[in-house]
DNA sequence: TATGAATGAGAATTCATTCAT
DNA sequence: CATGAATGAATTCTCATTCAT
């Protein structure tokens, strides 16, 4: 019982994972999901509040493997630089994996603060953080530079491989292999763009 | 006569460029575009083809207008790592001076390959490619490093300011002020978070 | 333009009054109204906010009507008793006369407390008011009997009133004729049942 | 088994009553009445042929029981004026002590018309013709004057106990007694609103 | 050109009823 | 007999777009 249950709102949420990605939250409909699905319209409602809630249920459930999977294979690297590169590589491996899951996160995400008000996108902030600390720990460590603020500094890197997801995301096929991807962004982020044998 | 008809597709554009931010394309309706724009629902339609153009259209215009104005400032400096400097400021100006453009593109470009299949958002590489020749150049030139992929360090550094941008248009306050974030984000992407005096 | 306006509401007033009264509130569905009006759907909700509205509206327009037709005609007779007999037959003549609103009024009014809990039925007070104040004069001309309740009296002539009418307006032919029907009820309330002549 | 099954179809029948009254026939839910009877959703149709068939069986069973309470009531009355008053008392006694019973014929009885058309609804007719019955006792005994017409007084003398009862049943507290209404009515129907003594 | 009333296709959601367990 | 998860038909209301004025 628990587990036809539980069944039936996997397949619902992966039904609605699939079509979110594919036409954007307000041009999927509810029917469309179910038929995907495959169960009634009306079943959809025996597992979800509304729409809206189908969206949400997703974000948290995704993210909260999404979250655990970075956590675990961050924790694997011993310094902050290491931690850095495994999670440019994590991140983008990721949302290769997942390219639907990203493309809602990216897309549809960016619309919460406009469709539903109330609802606090913690998960995401907890991701972010993954950064931040790691940050903050490279700074204690003496190996990320003082000057550094965090809070910045970690939507910077989350917003250079998120934008590069993205574009893979939207494109068809991939420009750049995930590998070079991950090593190019962190490397501008750990020792920057500037040539230091470099003089001017 | 030519002028009236300017005003009001202007009109138009500027209502929709502010009621869109507010709502998000799917959740604004074309009448209260009208209304902002003080004049009837079947106006709008003697200026657009359709809802969908609209937004189109507030796109090429207002893209036009950023870019023209970065090209501008831009220009103005004469090595790579000034005019990445000045790029991330702009840029970030930019944004604090047009919140519900940024926030538009932001929020509504994102989901421009969902609703308009046909749409080739030229303006937006333009834009990115402003980057992506600054590293050019500054390769050319020796500042930067040879092995940055340009096609990648473009994104990533568009990413990281955007994501900072979308980080203010969602919350009502700013946390830091424009000249900190751009020095940060400048620095990160041209010297790196690595402290380089630091001995491992 | 305001006469065009005018018309479409009072017609779908019309069509509605003609549908509810058919299927009653429930079981109407606002096409079958919109058909019956030949406007679209969505005409409707031009003229009014929801289903609801339609049917207070509708009620608040007939009781006008209703109303100031039994003031004018009550007020034209003398005394306490004419006017009583008169408020039966006019009663009872206006039912025959909008069968169709007689039986929202009677049907669907009676469920107003359920599903619009905010409406206070003002107009139907007024109504009941109106033999109120026809009782109250007559006892202050000594007519009638000093220790009746007016409160209760009004409910209780137009409850059999109502009653008759109910029995017209669900039965599709009528067993005795209006003119009967008011005196019979009339009678019985003015003079009683008991046969005075009789002794026990 | 008999007894259980006697018993459910009992509680199912008393928690549609309470839920019918609650919210009206259409907007109860046939899984409130289930909640509320304390069995699963199914179970009513294994008692009941569909919603229709709940309302009308509770029709049935709560007429019955009324119209023997009634029957036995009136009969220990010898003469018709006060079997008459016994009438009105236990009509709105009757009412008092169901409310929900009384707020289900009041409110919905009313459309039983509309939305069973075959279901005759042969108790209430039963009822009425108590009342009937009292009156042509009267006439036979002289009591009541031959030019009332039984059929229509009938109607008249419940629609005034009726209307009163809606009264109560609509309003929260009951602005008058039990014994003064029924008293009231019975009154004005035995002998009128005019005041005999009265000279014009 | 400009208007805004009218249109009607479209979608979310509800709920009586069924049926496998 | 009892259950309650599943069904899917049915209905209200919205809103982009049109077109007569």
């Amino acid at each position: 019982m628990k587990n036809k249950n539980r069944d039936k709102h996997k397949r619902i949420i992966n039904a609605a994972t699939k079509i979110f990605a594919q036409k954007g939250f307000f041009q999927a409909k509810v029917a469309d999901i179910a038929k995907e699905a495959q169960v009634a319209d009306g079943t959809i409602y025996l597992y979800f509040e509304n729409k809206d809630d189908i969206l949400i249920s997703l974000f948290e459930e995704q993210m909260n493997r999404v979250l655990e999977d970075m956590k675990t294979q961050v924790l694997k690297e011993e310094d902050a630089v290491k931690k850095i590169e495994k999670f440019a590589f994590n991140h983008l491996k990721l949302v290769e994996l997942n390219k639907n899951v990203a493309e809602i996160i990216q897309v549809e995400l960016r619309q919460s603060s406009k469709f539903m008000k109330e609802y606090k996108n913690e998960k995401f902030h907890e991701y972010l953080n993954l950064i931040g600390d790691i940050i903050k720990e490279g700074q204690k460590e003496g190996i990320f530079k003082e000057g550094i603020i965090p809070g910045i500094a970690k939507r910077a890197f989350f917003g250079a491989l998120d934008e590069m997801s993205r574009f893979w995301v939207l494109s068809s096929r991939k420009k750049y292999d995930i590998e070079t991807a991950a090593k190019q962004i962190s490397d501008y982020f750990l020792t920057g763009l500037v040539n230091n044998s470099h003089q001017t």
